[in-house]
This record gives structure tokens, sequence and C-alpha cells, in this order.
DNA sequence: AAGTGGTCTAGACCACACT
DNA sequence: GTGTGGTCTAGACCACTTA
């Protein structure tokens, strides 16, 4: 029935999810793995893994003994923290259709700060790439990306910068970008802030700084972001480890 | 080498880790699978859940083809957000020990918007608890508990409200809390909460908006809190998906 | 007692990286 | 080519829930 890429447990995630999504499971409750790893002809531990990713992402759950059922809670969870990558994506995920303008594209040495964020010294040139995304017209996030300059490569269009920027490391930089390491910032808003985002001058923010790591594992990109509140916001599951 | 319980994976997770931390891998280079699984005399799949967990955590990372390596950015991390459990294990996982005051813990009626949280109805008695966490004579927490006075029974004794909130739940409500659906709010400080938190009134905060769910995936709690931001931050990663 | 999810095994083949 | 992690299989036993 499936085929062999991408994995047999990624399709059988997708199908069971479609599934739920279609409400196809009476009183919310799942098949059997052994059931569902007859139908689907794969196996328990392929059927296992499938589950796992929708048990974390908080589609379902399961009790040892009684089976697995539909977490209704968990169905209302657009996008979570943890996993979201572009804002383009995220937005999209929260049913809009988002534009995206780049403010500003200059280079600039690096302060004190940020060169120990990226691992630099401090005065080494970086790019530094303003976005913002916007709703039918409404500003809803505004990004700032700095890129050590030493990564810029020459065969790289001047339209590059509007693209997201995992994109633009990889078609400028030859870099991939792996995970953030985040931390969530509570402050008001400037008046620059306030101004690009159409939000009352010192209402409260809330911005994400963060250092992007390439496959090296070493710091390739420092971003900071500040959203709209009232039309964006932060969800995530917290559970007991 | 190792007893059944816990599980092998997680004996074997918390061996890898201790090495880790003794810093005994040359390199940050972590053994193969097989080899890992030959001398700890658990099969290989034991071993990938293992590590599995480590990775999910950023100690580990691996690559395909090559290895499996200590993730040093990732070390740094004392607390992810989405692990978070009390906030007394929080703030020692920051290196703080925490004292605990309740400030205020009497019943009310509901409101709508909290019964439409809470799934009661609006007028429903709701028991309030409000408590402080400090470090060192400074306020870092102020969080407020609400749970519907219905799941309450007789047998607690007063002093219950001073300890963590998923406790009280199990002591005097045979509840068990399983997660929280959380959302982060950004706001600037009220009187009341400047006042308790020692913190400038009007200046921005972090809130975490949550509702917290039993076993059978009904919400039993809701909760309210507020960090200060210069004592705590909040820390991820986001990773693609 | 029967059925469920939780853990574990031994073995296989694949994709990828190194050298 | 060799070794690594990534995926998958078939089967086993355990812990737990439900009837």
């Amino acid at each position: 029935m499936f085929k062999r890429h991408p994995s047999l447990s990624e399709q059988a995630k997708l199908h069971i999810k479609e599934r739920i999504l279609n409400n196809e499971f009476e009183e919310g409750r799942i098949p059997s793995e052994n059931d569902l790893a007859q139908d689907l002809g794969v196996s328990r531990t392929t059927i296992r893994e499938a589950l796992r990713g929708l048990e974390v992402e908080g589609t379902i759950y399961r009790r040892q003994g009684s089976g697995t059922f539909v977490n209704k809670p968990g169905l209302q969870i657009k996008s979570r923290l943890e996993e979201m990558w572009s804002y383009e994506e995220l937005l999209r995920a929260h049913g809009y259709t988002p534009s995206v303008e780049v403010l500003e594209i200059f280079e600039e040495p690096a302060g004190p700060q940020l060169a120990g964020q990226l691992q630099i010294d401090a005065g080494e040139m970086v790019l530094v790439i303003a976005k913002l995304f916007r709703e039918d017209d409404e500003p809803v996030i505004l990004t700032t990306n700095r890129v050590p300059g030493r990564y810029l490569q020459g065969d790289c269009d001047a339209a590059a910068g509007r693209r997201p920027v995992y994109e633009f490391l990889e078609t400028c930089c030859q870099q991939q970008l792996l995970y953030y390491l985040s931390e969530i910032v509570p402050l008001r808003a400037d008046e620059e802030v306030a101004r690009r985002l159409q939000w009352p001058p010192g209402s409260a923010l809330i911005a994400l700084d963060e250092v992007g790591y390439n496959t090296e594992h070493e710091p390739i990109l420092q971003s900071r972001s500040y959203f709209r509140d009232d039309l964006l916001r932060f969800r995530l599951i917290r559970r007991r480890i």
C-alpha cells in the first residue's frame, strides 16, 4: 500500500492523522496497534513510531491496557512553538496568507554582545536584514536577522533577502540552519517598533531572541523578532517528563 | 548489568548522560550504537531509544553515516519550557533555593471566561490559591491557580495550599495533573502585580495562561503566572520537524 | 481471561559519510 | 569498502485495564 519514501512510519502518521481529522473513529477511539499494523500492512514497530509522533504533537494519547484515543483539546493547537520554522509557515498555519517586505538590508560591524552570540570578533562585519510580515496590510511580525559577512558568497541574487532566512542561508551562504536556541523576552514597544508594527508605543510585546546553528553546531545567525500579540499568540504543551 | 525497572532504555540514557557530563568522550564523540549496545549488554533498539531521549532534550545530536556527538550549546539549557513542571523545580534548576508563600486562598463563583476554560457553568464555585515564589526575599514568580470546587474532598489539611499544585490536586482532589495547554501573554504590570513582584508598575512582563488537564483529558485547573523577567528567562529549542 | 499498550530482542537492509 | 545512523520486521514477554 505504501511506498518506501517518505518513511513508512511518516506515511502511516499522515494517514492516521487524516482519519482523525475526518472524524472516522467512533468516540475518539483509535484501533489497536495490531489492527493498524495489519490494516496498513506494516509492522507494529512502524505503527508505534507513527503514533509516537501524533502523541508528541498532542493529537492523540495512549493508555496502557486500555487503548489509544483522540486528544480533543490537543487538536486546537495550530502551531507549536517548539516546531515553528519559517514565519510564513507559522502565519499560514494560523489561516493567514502573509506577505513579506524587506525593510532594510545593509552591513555593519558587530557590537560586543552580538559578537559573543555569533562567536566572532567584535567589529567583524555582519549582514543585517529587517523584514516585516503582513496579513492583509496589517503588520504581524517584525524580524531582524544578522549573519556574519564571512559566510556570504557571491552567487546570490538581490531578491534572496525576501526568502525565508533558512533558504537565504542555504542559497547565499551554503549553510544549513539546523535549530534555534531561543529566549522569550517581554518588552515595551519603542517608537520604531511601534511605528513598524502599527501598535501603540509603550505597549507590551513579546520578542524572540534567538541564535541559529548550522549542522556543525556553530552559530550562524542571530535573530530578533517582535510579534503583534493580538494577531498571534504563542501556545505550547507542557507535560511531565 | 541493568535491572528491569526503570526501563533498560531509561537506565541506558542516564548512564550515557552521566558519562557525557563527566566528559568521558573524546572530542564529544559518542561510541557507535552497536558498541554501546554490546558494552551495556542490551539491544541496539534499546540504545536508540536512550539516544532519542538525549537528542530531544538537546544533549546530543546524530549525523547519519558519521556518528553521534555531544551538543555543547544544548548543555547550557537549564530548563526547557516544554518540560518544566513545578515552579519550585524550575527555580532550583536555575540554581535558586526558592521559598513559597500562600498569599490568598478563598472560594468565588466562576466568571464566564473561566467557566469556559474549565468547562463548568458560570457561577459555579472555584477555589482560588495565589502563591508567591521568592529567592532570597526577592519575588520571582506570582501564580494564581483556580480549581473547580466540585473536585475538593474533605481529607485535606490546611497546609496543602503551600505544596505544588499537582500535589494539591492529587491529595485534595484525587486528580492527576497530566499536562498543560499554555499561552504566552505579554502584558504590563498592573498595580497589584507590580506591588507583589516588587517590579515597576507599567513595565513589561510575561504571563503564562494555562489550563491543566487530568488523565481523562478534562480541564481541572486554570492557572495564571507572572514572572520577573530579570530573574527568570524562558528558553527553548526550536527545530525543524 | 482476553485485549491493550510498553518494552525488548536479533536481525536485516538502506542511505550516507568517510577514507 | 567499511562503518555509521535510519528504518523496518517478526516475534516475545510484561504491565495494565476491562469485562
